[in-house]
DNA sequence: TATAAGGAAGGTC
DNA sequence: GACCTTCCTTATA
C-alpha cells in the first residue's frame, strides 16, 4: 500500500483528476498525487482538509520519475470548468495533448495506459468491495433500502468529513437516487451535491462493471486474505469488532487518519481518532450512541478471548492483535 | 479530562 | 451461548 507520510513530504500542487470511460463517459476515479484522491474542495468552496476519495493504490507505485506517462496525465490539461475536471482514458486524447509520439512510443504508451486503466478500475472495485463489507449494503446503489442509503450516506460523511448531509437524502431509497439527476443533488445540497453525485457515479459504474465482469476476475480482484474472501461468500454474515478494525487497517489510505498499524508483522495499532472509529462502528452497527467508551470495553472483551491484548509496552490507544496476520 | 480496566446486566442473533 | 452494548466504578496519566 501506498505511504501516507507523502503528504508530510514537501509534496507539491498537484492536479486532482478524473478518469472516465470513453464508452459510459462516466467519472471513474480521482487520482490526487500528493495525498489520497479527492475532487477539488477548494472548487467546492472548502478549506483544504484530508480528503480521502476514492483510493487508487497504484498511483503510488506509479511515480512520475517511472511513469512519463503519470506525469503527462496529470498535466494533461489546465483544469476545466469547475466542479470536476474530467479525461477521457484513451490513448488518443492523451496522445493529442503531446508532441507526435514515434509509433512504437505510441504501442508503450498505449499499453502502459491500458495497464493504469487497469489497476485503477480493480481498485475502484475493490474499494467498493470494502464499503460494501464495512457497511454490509449491495454493491448495487439500485439495490439499497433507505437504511442502506442512511449507512452509505453516514459512511461518506466521515469518509470525507462533510457536515450533515445524510437528513437531505432522508426517506430515499437508492433507486430513488439513482433516479436523481446532478441538479436535484445540488438543489438538495447546492455545496457537497455534486460531490455526492460524483461519489454515486462511481459506485454505479464499479456496480455495472462488475455485472460484466466473470466472477473469476472480480474474485481476483478481492483482497487476498482469508476473510475478505469468506466475506464475499458470505455478505451478509455479521462481522465482529476486530475484523471491522482489521479492513479499516488495511485500508491506509481511507483510514489511517483515524486507525493505523504501528507495527503491522506484530500486529500492533493504534486509534488515531478514538471517536471517528467509534462513529464508524456505530454506522456499521447502526448503534448511533456508539462511542469509544462502549467500543473500547468491546476490545477489552478480547482480551480474555486470546484475540486483542495491549503490547508489551502499554500506551494510550494502542492494541495488539494476537494473531497478526 | 480522556483513557484503561473490568463487573454486571441486557439485547440480538 | 456468542458477541456485543450499555452502564457503572475505580484507577491512572
Amino acid at each position: 500500500m501506498g505511504s501516507p507520510g507523502c503528504e508530510h513530504m514537501g509534496c507539491t500542487a498537484h492536479l486532482p483528476l478524473y478518469i472516465s470511460h470513453s464508452q459510459t463517459d462516466t467519472r471513474m476515479a480521482w487520482l490526487d498525487e500528493a495525498e489520497d484522491i479527492k475532487p477539488p474542495r477548494s472548487m467546492l468552496g472548502l478549506p483544504e482538509l484530508s480528503w480521502p476519495g476514492v483510493y487508487l493504490p497504484c498511483y503510488d507505485r506509479l511515480t512520475i520519475d517511472e511513469n512519463p506517462l503519470v506525469l503527462r496525465m496529470t498535466e494533461a490539461e489546465a483544469p476545466a470548468a469547475p466542479p470536476y475536471r474530467t479525461l477521457e482514458l484513451s490513448p488518443a486524447k492523451i496522445s493529442q495533448a503531446q508532441d507526435p509520439p514515434s509509433e512504437m512510443e505510441g504501442q508503450v504508451e498505449e499499453r502502459c495506459l491500458e495497464q493504469v486503466q487497469t489497476m485503477v478500475v480493480g481498485e475502484v472495485l475493490k474499494d467498493v468491495d470494502t464499503a460494501c463489507k464495512l457497511l454490509n449494503i449491495a454493491p448495487d446503489p439500485l439495490d439499497w433500502s433507505s437504511v442502506h442509503l442512511q449507512k452509505w450516506l453516514l459512511w461518506t460523511e466521515h469518509l470525507y468529513r462533510l457536515p450533515q448531509v445524510s437528513t437531505m437524502f432522508q426517506e430515499l431509497t437508492g433507486r430513488d437516487l439513482c433516479s436523481m439527476t446532478e441538479a436535484d443533488f445540488r438543489q438538495r445540497s447546492s455545496q457537497f451535491g455534486d460531490m455526492l453525485y460524483a461519489h454515486l457515479d462511481i459506485w454505479r459504474s464499479a456496480a455495472s462493471m462488475k455485472e460484466r465482469c466473470p466472477p473469476e476476475d472480480s474474485k481476483s480482484a478481492a483482497d487476498d486474505d482469508s476473510w475478505s474472501d469468506e466475506m464475499c461468500n458470505f455478505p451478509s454474515q455479521p462481522i465482529h469488532l476486530w475484523q471491522f478494525l482489521r479492513e479499516l487497517l488495511l485500508k491506509p489510505h481511507y483510514y489511517s487518519r483515524c486507525i493505523r498499524w504501528l507495527n503491522q508483522e506484530k500486529g500492533i495499532f493504534k486509534i488515531e481518532d478514538s471517536a471517528h472509529v467509534a462513529r464508524l462502528w456505530g454506522i456499521r452497527k447502526n448503534r448511533p450512541a456508539m462511542n469509544y467508551d462502549k467500543l473500547s470495553r468491546s476490545i477489552r472483551q478480547y482480551y480474555k478471548k486470546g484475540i486483542i491484548r495491549k503490547p508489551d509496552v502499554s500506551r494510550r490507544l494502542v492494541y495488539q492483535f494476537v494473531n497478526p496476520v
